[in-house]
DNA sequence: TCTGGGGTCCTAGGACCC
DNA sequence: TCTGGGGTCCTAGGACCC
């Protein structure tokens, strides 16, 4: 059963942007973007001329002049994504889902059921398209490594299956920047050692590789590029922290600035990990400067958290410590804050004394009364009646303004 | 007119304990 | 007074992924 190629990897095309074309025909076969002031998604169109996510909208227009920029309907991203993932899981339970685009599946246990891997994947390939009316390229692998790695040589809208006796053949040619670990600054640093394929990485003595990107990289690395990847399937993982954050553009590192700010993050992250009843030890917080270096702060309290009033609180001391140690920084254009450490909470939530001053917070620092009960009002409020009926919601809507509020729901991962 | 938002994991140094 | 090593936790920063 291990030799056999059983690891689906699915990964929908230019997803919002296919939608949008979905959407609307009269997009279909035309550049477009979905976004605004960033890029969230090109269609394959607009990345012929080099537009990709991320990517700044202006740069976008200035690569393709003709570029058309539409609203995000993002309730229909997140329907259509389910529904797609949905369809895997018709031929197997063992799905992991990566985001909202994107999953594994192994379909091992279900030959006997639907036919061999490769059929499964046409199957999935050809009901996405008729069911949804979307694109979705499939690779098919003996593991998650090269399923993945199949799906991203499969597009767009196609079916990549490597056979487990041309494994290496099929890994070696390839560029590095394929695997997964290999972002910009690695992929730079092998290309300056003159490592471009993942054979040229096998054949690089292990300790080499180590001292160019660390132990720990090096390591995986090493073994992804021998073939070897121990990681399977996982249906659920616990999350480990719960964040937001927002642009501000550039803005004073002032109190009336940062101060509704944090307020606004702290209740998006608080009313998240109380829905799941969740709660975080570590609270941490990052400031981006108007030169876009940023830097961070932690504190690792004596009680978990999750009262949206505590994190703001335990959040804006954070960011008072940042302005005093640097107090040459004028201006902001990014706050951030995390939650971590999270554990499970008990139906009650004990009253503490709360223990913050100007003084920087220590470890152990006692802190965490309750303010559950108004919070949870506040929550069953918004469950019938949504986000913005009450609360601090709307106050940083105009100031933040850089990404709609749905947008952020749609990158939100379960806790 | 610069440059989104939500995550995971690793490294390195210091504190602290044994 | 000086020397020492291992283990763990914490903080700050950074690379990477979608």
């Amino acid at each position: 059963m291990e030799n056999e190629a059983t690891i689906l990897h699915a990964d929908l095309d230019a997803f919002y942007a296919s939608v949008e074309q979905l959407l609307n025909p009269e997009l279909r076969g035309k550049p477009i973007a979905v976004g605004g002031g960033v890029v969230l998604a090109a269609s394959y169109e607009a990345k012929a001329f080099g537009v990709h996510g991320g990517m700044p909208g202006r740069k976008a227009r200035e690569l393709c002049p003709q570029l058309l920029f539409v609203g995000g309907h993002f309730e229909d991203y997140q329907r259509l994504g389910d529904a797609a993932i949905r369809v895997l899981g018709d031929y197997t339970p063992l799905v992991e889902r990566i985001s909202i685009d994107e999953a594994f599946a192994d379909v091992a246990g279900t030959a006997h059921l639907f036919g061999p891997p490769v059929d499964v994947a046409r199957l999935v390939r050809k009901r996405v398209r008729e069911e949804l009316g979307l694109p979705i390229s499939v690779g098919v692998a003996r593991t998650k490594h090269l399923a993945k790695i199949a799906s991203q040589v499969a597009k767009p809208d196609g079916l990549v299956v490597v056979d487990p006796a041309g494994e290496i053949a099929f890994l070696h040619d390839l560029p590095v920047e394929l695997m997964w670990g290999v972002g910009p600054v690695t992929r730079q640093k092998l290309a300056d050692a003159g490592i471009r394929t993942i054979g040229q990485m096998a054949e690089l003595p292990g300790k080499s590789l180590e001292r160019l990107v660390g132990h720990a990289a090096g390591e995986k690395l090493s073994a992804l590029a021998w073939n070897q990847d121990p990681r399977v399937i996982e249906t659920h993982q616990r999350a480990r922290s719960a964040g937001a954050q927002s642009a501000l553009g550039r803005r004073p590192f002032a109190e009336h600035i940062y101060r509704p700010a944090l307020r606004h993050l702290a209740d998006r992250i608080g009313s998240r990990l109380r829905a799941k009843a969740l709660a975080g030890w570590t609270v941490t917080v990052r400031v981006r400067f108007a030169d876009m270096h940023a830097v961070t702060r932690a504190a690792t309290l004596g009680a978990p958290v999750a009262a949206t009033a505590i994190l703001a609180e335990v959040a804006e001391t954070l960011v008072r410590q940042v302005r005093r140690d640097h107090p040459e920084e004028r201006a902001i254009s990014l706050l951030a804050i995390s939650v971590s450490h999270l554990e499970k909470q008990p139906l009650l939530q004990l009253e503490l004394p709360l223990g913050l001053g100007d003084e920087p917070l220590r470890p152990g620092t006692r802190i965490g009364r309750g303010r559950w009960t108004a919070d949870r009002a506040m929550d069953a409020v918004r469950d019938r009646f949504g986000w913005e009926a009450i609360g601090y919601g709307s106050v940083m809507l105009e100031a933040g303004r850089s990404v709609p509020e749905a947008f952020r729901e749609l990158a939100e991962k379960d806790l």
